[in-house]
DNA sequence: GGCCAAAAATTGGTCAAGCCACTGGACAGA
DNA sequence: TCTGTCCAGTGGCTTGACCAATTTTTGGCC
């Protein structure tokens, strides 16, 4: 369940693979095509085609020459669904509870390479031109300071936690909301946890860590009273013109 | 290259493969470079490189950057991940940063009827005869505080933090010479958090759970004090020294 | 207006060449 | 003998180009 730093096409694949799977892409539909795709993920277009082919082999997608690339599957082959569906809310609860805690102990440890990578991925999430690119970057930010805290079962906890996000349904909806009300990725905010990480202060580090995440569960609240108000926007709608028809 | 029975990747991906499930490269040899291979097939560089991914994607070589493709396995794998076997003293800095949150959480939630069974399981674990018995309880009491936190991701974690624990060869060993130096759950200890659940104060709750913990901590320290274990102590030891300066 | 074939645009398939970062072992110096 | 440096080899990724299959557009014809 490693996914950090992997190699490129790796997350390319897993980015087009969390796509289809929240429907993104819906199964019988084609992707964009391997230039589109290049340049929207910001990868070459062999990068693409090697995160198209682990797709295939995965029994994701089919590719047609001359055609296009369709989706016809949205789950790995015998990949016997995929239960645990958690709440968005407990979700980041969960994360609010350990990554602080983590962060702080990643503090104590970090390498000097470490803090270059970190460094690296904030101007990632910084520079990232589409919403996934820096969501994408956001999450091996998290994963690597999870993992410079040199220990493997948290290191895991970690990434567990945002393959659940991943694979959650509410939250994709939440974060497709977010995305919506212009809501990412915040710089600022990891540009603080960085600096922490970088004094080598735990106590900072976790209360940078804590308030980032305070951030993001205030962000899903906007992102949730957005959703109601729209829908509340709608039924007036609905009835205003049941009325005015009657006019 | 020629007789076009497909993509070009795909056969090359069947002749690598054919030649590893006849023995030409075995389990654990290292494939020609990718440039090697180009100049073999007669294809081009990243035609292998497709080769390969696919390969990879279905569990039948790893690749090491600067190093080379090794063969890991002679016939696909239902891609089932390792057993991941993690460290004794990294499993249970883990619970430190994890389960005092956790607690914490559940002393704003408790209700009376989980603080009646948090009662109930403490009793077991001061009757408990065996080892093993109380030990369970033991489990079964740190289970019950994730459940109270009223939070499925935490108390999945939490679980997994056991099952873990329960599968790991090192962990095991350790209880095991814990039990033999006469050391086993502390029942006063569960008794503080207990009491500060009842008076639903989440930071004495934290507090009281990470007291515990680190006791237990300093139990295993004992324990491998003790004596020496031949095969798994040097990893042990090494593991030791690093947690041994957080103390 | 409707139909069909040719042309143009689009899309995947493959190749060539190059630069970078990492690995591992050889090699020189202490 | 040990240690640190250096360098050749390796995979990672990109740019740019051309080919082949397919789809879409165009334009003439009926």
């Amino acid at each position: 369940m490693k996914a950090p730093g992997g190699r490129l096409y790796e997350r390319v694949a897993a980015i087009l693979s969390d796509q289809i799977a929240s429907g993104e892409y819906g199964v019988g539909t084609r992707l964009p095509s391997e230039r589109e795709l290049a340049a929207q993920l910001e990868v070459s277009r062999p990068t693409i085609r090697e995160a198209i082919i682990a797709l295939e082999v995965d029994g994701l997608v089919e590719v047609r020459k001359g055609a296009g690339v369709f989706v016809i599957a949205d789950s790995p082959t015998g990949g016997a669904a995929s239960p645990a569906d958690f709440g968005a809310f407990e979700l980041l609860e969960a994360r609010m509870a350990i990554e602080p805690e983590v962060c702080a102990i990643a503090a104590a440890r970090l390498t000097d390479q470490q803090l270059d990578e970190l460094g690296g991925l904030l101007s990632e999430i910084n520079a990232g031109k589409t919403f996934a690119v820096s969501e994408d970057a956001d999450r091996r930010f998290h994963l690597a300071i999870a993992g410079a805290a040199e220990n493997s079962v948290l290191a895991h906890m970690v990434e567990s936690l945002w393959d659940m996000r991943t694979r959650s349904p509410q939250s994709r909806l939440l974060s497709e909301k977010a995305h919506e009300a212009g809501i990412g990725p915040d710089v600022d905010e990891h540009a603080l946890i960085l600096d922490a990480l970088r004094q080598r202060d735990p106590r900072a580090a976790r209360s940078a860590m804590r308030n980032h995440l305070k951030r993001v569960l205030h962000s899903m609240f906007q992102a949730t009273e957005v959703r109601e108000v729209e829908a509340a926007r709608a039924r007036v709608e609905r009835e205003r013109s049941r009325y005015a028809s009657g006019l």
